[in-house]
DNA sequence: GTGAGCGTTCAGCTATTCCTCAGCCTCCTG
DNA sequence: CAGGAGGCTGAGGAATAGCTGAACGCTCAC
């Protein structure tokens, strides 16, 4: 379930969610939040601190289940202590990657052991969400928050073309005012961190974007 | 069996020793309690001394099981101490790390001596629970409270990610009111003293949080 | 009362990271 | 083959997260 009273929020969150296979529900306000939740019983909230009417903790408070915060980076970010345990906090503006790796550690977190181990793999390229380490060719790489993103973003959609401003829709905050070159810039910190050997996985399609993929045997 | 009459402190423990492994369930009052208690046969019950209808040592006299008692940090504490009834006692405020100690040890008092001692090692560091001593590199170190509290937090969660966030939920009171900074400060002091050789152990995840773990050889 | 140990805050410093930009390269097209 | 659009990457400046020494109270034991 998402909670924020911004449409703009709950649009963006809801139809990422479920792009990525999430049933979802919304809600603009605590009492709704409250009321939608006992009633449909969601495995986790997306919760905004700031309602116009209930807070945020109250609402999480009233609702137990797992809930992931959404908060503004101004002076209340520090303030997110006490979170029940399991629970998570992103700070506005976040981007997509960022809060779908918390709600997907949150439910790994509640949901018990049984979990499978997230482990991303695309030919010799290994990637562990958990650890948060990534390997090429049995060597261990060291990347930056948003390298780590991007490749993140580029191994769960492996195969698929992804264009220039997909990506910066999905790895870069929502807010982000700068052109679409930054891509190319961390496109080439990862070529260089992760794609220096045989066979290339990051490929440029001229003009559409780019894809990660192991080449055809031919 | 975690009984107390707030909710928020029930919802706490029992989130917590849940994702520990225990099996819980709760009661909102004295007679709840019994009545839970009777039916269940818990192995040990944590108690809030200050019920609205029957006091906790009454509670405690009439479901003769080991018991853990809640108690905020005034004379009731003393009574406690002079009385000589429950297992042990823990103040309210308390960190989730100190309550799932103490339970530990309760039980292993009362379980008889079956229990294997609880050794926890990672690389050449030792961190013995029942001694509450720690070892690095065949050395022993005198930590404070505070931080043993913070390395046994990571030992046993050694491998995993944890965020100062988290950190702060599990080591720290639950009404502690300052910021992530303090965790910085003891996470320095852990490394002056059980991490000032090789290999090191605590990482920092930049923006992310802490791991304690052995580097792989790659 | 006094001193030691402890918990917490804070500020200066360092290292990392982010982003922009400009120049060069590559590919495509005519 | 010339030109241009798109892409690549090194350099650099600004912002930020994290580290740590120092200071300040507080508690507790003596």
């Amino acid at each position: 379930m998402v909670v924020d009273d911004e449409p703009s929020i709950r649009d963006l969150l809801s139809a990422s969610l479920r792009f990525s296979g999430f049933e979802v529900l919304t809600a603009a306000d605590g009492y709704e939040a409250v009321e939608v939740a006992e009633r449909t019983n969601p495995d986790l909230v997306v919760l905004d601190v700031m309602l116009p009417d209930l807070d945020g903790f109250e609402v999480a408070r009233r609702i137990g289940v797992p809930v992931l915060f959404l908060t503004a980076r101004d002076n209340t970010e520090d303030k997110i202590v006490g979170l029940g345990v399991g629970d998570d906090y992103v700070t506005k503006p976040f981007s997509l990657e960022e809060v779908q790796a918390r709600i997907r550690a949150v439910l790994r977190r509640t949901r018990g052991e049984n979990t499978p181990a997230s482990r991303l793999r695309v030919a010799d390229l290994e990637l562990d969400e958990e650890a948060r380490e990534v390997w090429r060719n049995g060597r261990q790489v060291r990347l930056s928050p948003t390298e780590y993103k991007l490749l993140h973003y580029f191994m769960s959609n492996a195969g698929r073309v992804l264009s220039k401003a997909q990506i910066l829709d999905h790895v870069w905050n929502y807010d982000f005012g700068g052109d679409a070159g930054v891509v190319e810039s961390y496109v080439s910190y990862l070529r260089r961190k992760v794609d220096d050997v045989e066979p290339r996985l990051i490929h440029t399609l001229r003009s559409v974007g780019y894809v990660l993929r192991e080449p055809p045997a031919g």
